[in-house]
DNA sequence: GAGTTTGAAACT
DNA sequence: CAGTTTCAAACTC
């Protein structure tokens, strides 16, 4: 935050990386990359530390091979192949061996240096323990990226309750979600917001925790979480980062990554969605929740902070709170029984759909739901209608694993989901003959773009996975223009299509826009992204913005974009960072 | 702000 | 796995 000054004090040892900041600045960055991956590799360096840094760093997740499971299973090149997406942009073979090398390479490295140089992030300073969250926040927020929209974000609060996976999924997402968890937020064009879940994570719901959906709620946000979102999520809670796996995967079901799907995403990341102090509430922004738990101690999933995979902060209601940096021990045993019991507890609860996107992609007019809540909602009264459904205050619409009655769901009916997957199907049947004859006609890569691209990597039917839209509309439009980190930038920018559709304000019934909602867990990771949009989808990630359910929202351009930018929402898995593992940021 | 409704989470 | 209880958010007034 402030300490700007002192964090470079305060870290002595730090060997300075100097040059690190600016490669991706200078054209010659790229020119470097091309001729040799080491430089590039720092630079990239930076974007993985988070990753690294997120992972390794936090216990939670060490304690997490769950997720590991999921990931290997159903994405196991998981991590690359999202990557090679960023390569898309210019230098697609740079970037992935930047990317590959960072995460060689990054763990020898000392996180602290990558990141000191470039941002020169105040939290890092701090070494408290409270502040050690924010510290790894910022340090992600700033290894991430030089992303000025994140240190805006980080604007101080951060540091306090963030948690690792927040850190994750916060960057990109403070760079977006979610959340939430962190979660993420999407932007609209308007709202700056994105989570601080979290990734959420997940938003879960905690992503849901709900995005930011103003400015201020960002910077509230903060407070909690560096990102959701947690979704965590995103979104992108928390949660984001597990909600990341599960867009990454694509599989919704593989429950046991957490939530993090993007970010949330759903916040998040986190972890998401990020829960602010009452003023996010007052905000009405959904993103930074506090929670009013009275007696499950903060350590049971009802509670949202929790859930979304961040610390309570004072401005929470609860009583006889555990969910605090004192008592991390407990929090994370609890969590680890809540894992143990189900793997993806904590993981977003939006996960992206393959058939959504690829409706999106060629149906604007289709449900706009990119994303699905993982384990479907069951609501019997509410009509899917109000947020009491999950899948509604995550801005997806619902789907054929949906138990609810009397389905209205805005953003996607139930009934509507079983059409468009047999519908996409079909499409794609379709898609695969016009593409044969495309390709016969042209060999333009333009035809992977939407369609074949799925097809053609992943198999016949893969289904592609898009960026939620709502992560889009989640992130910031400032972030957006903003690609201050590295590697997350470029695979934004890559993406850049998908973030077009973030131009397309949401719709809400409700006062509290979806995206808010969203963001939380799961947007808290995608948020940061920006112009990714994607990043933190983390868990936490559900969809901050939510098409209105007519059809008027945008579906992304490219599947394949939208698939990138969830690879690396994954990295911000929500967790609860340890207030005292400060080691990495160091 | 208090009370009610709702559905997820937790428990049996 | 199904049914019930507990819980806290969402909602209403």
């Amino acid at each position: 935050m402030d300490s700007t000054p002192k964090t470079k004090p305060t870290k002595p040892p730090p060997p300075p990386p100097p040059p690190l900041s600016k490669f991706e600045d200078s054209p010659v960055f790229n020119f470097i990359n091309s001729l040799s991956p080491i430089k590039p590799v720092k630079s990239v360096h930076t974007v993985q530390t988070f990753n690294s840094i997120s992972f390794p760093s936090l216990p939670v997740f060490t304690s997490l091979p769950q997720f590991s499971p999921l990931k290997s299973p159903k994405r196991p090149n998981f991590s690359n192949a999202s990557r090679s997406p960023p390569a898309v942009s210019k230098n697609k073979g740079a970037v992935i061996l930047m990317d590959q090398l960072l995460e060689i390479f990054v763990p020898g490295i000392p996180p602290g240096d990558d990141l000191t140089p470039r941002v020169q992030p105040p939290e890092m300073v701090n070494s408290g323990a409270g502040e050690a969250y924010g510290v790894k926040n910022g340090d992600v927020l700033n290894s991430t990226t030089e992303n000025k929209p994140l240190s805006s974000l980080q604007g101080g609060n951060m540091p306090r309750r963030c948690l690792d996976f927040e850190m994750a999924g916060m960057l990109l997402p403070a760079a977006a979600a979610a959340p939430g968890d962190g979660s993420i937020r999407g932007s609209s064009s308007s709202s700056s917001s994105f989570r601080c879940t979290l990734p959420r994570i997940g938003l879960h719901l905690n992503d849901l925790a709900s995005s930011l959906k103003h400015s201020d709620s960002e910077n509230l946000c903060s407070e909690r979480r560096p990102g959701f979102s947690s979704s965590s999520a995103a979104i992108f809670t928390s949660n984001s980062i597990q909600d990341q796996f599960l867009f990454a995967s694509s599989t919704p079901e593989s429950e046991n990554p957490q939530e993090p799907a993007s970010l949330i995403g759903e916040d998040f990341n986190q972890i998401n969605p990020i829960k602010n102090g009452k003023s996010m509430e007052v905000t009405g922004n959904g993103a930074c929740k506090r929670c009013n738990c009275k007696k499950s101690r903060c350590l049971k999933l009802y509670c949202e902070c929790f859930a979304a995979g961040v610390y309570c902060i004072e401005a929470c209601s609860c009583l006889d709170c555990f969910n605090k940096p004192i008592h991390e021990s407990v929090v994370l045993d609890t969590r680890r029984q809540i894992e143990s019991r189900n793997p993806l507890a904590f993981a977003p609860k939006v996960i992206l759909n393959s058939d959504s996107v690829s409706e999106l992609g060629e149906d604007s007019n289709k449900t706009p739901a990119s994303a699905r809540h993982k384990r479907g909602c069951n609501c019997k009264k509410s009509n899917c209608l109000k947020k009491y459904c999950e899948c509604y205050q995550g801005g997806v619409g619902c789907s054929i694993n949906c138990r609810c009655e009397g389905c209205k769901n805005g953003f996607g009916r139930k009934d509507e989901s079983a059409l468009i997957g047999t519908e996409t199907q079909q499409e794609e049947e379709g898609r695969e003959h016009c593409q044969k004859n495309a390709e016969a006609q042209s060999d333009e890569g333009q035809q992977n773009s939407i369609n074949t691209a799925p097809s053609t990597q992943l198999g016949p039917r893969r289904s592609l996975i898009s960026l939620p839209f709502h992560l889009k509309r989640r992130l910031p439009s400032s972030y957006l223009d903003d690609e201050s980190s590295s590697r997350l930038s470029v695979r934004f920018k890559l993406d850049e299509q998908g973030i077009i559709q973030t131009e397309a304000p949401p719709k809400f019934e409700k006062t509290t826009t979806p995206c808010e909602d969203v963001m939380p867990e799961t947007v808290s990771n995608e948020c940061p992204s920006g112009t990714g949009g994607v990043k933190n989808v983390s868990p936490n990630s559900k969809r901050v913005g939510l098409p209105p359910p007519q059809g008027d929202f945008r579906p992304l351009p490219s599947t394949r974009i939208s698939r990138k930018l969830i690879l690396q929402s994954i990295p911000s898995f929500p967790s609860f960072t340890n207030p005292n593992s400060n080691e990495w940021t160091q």
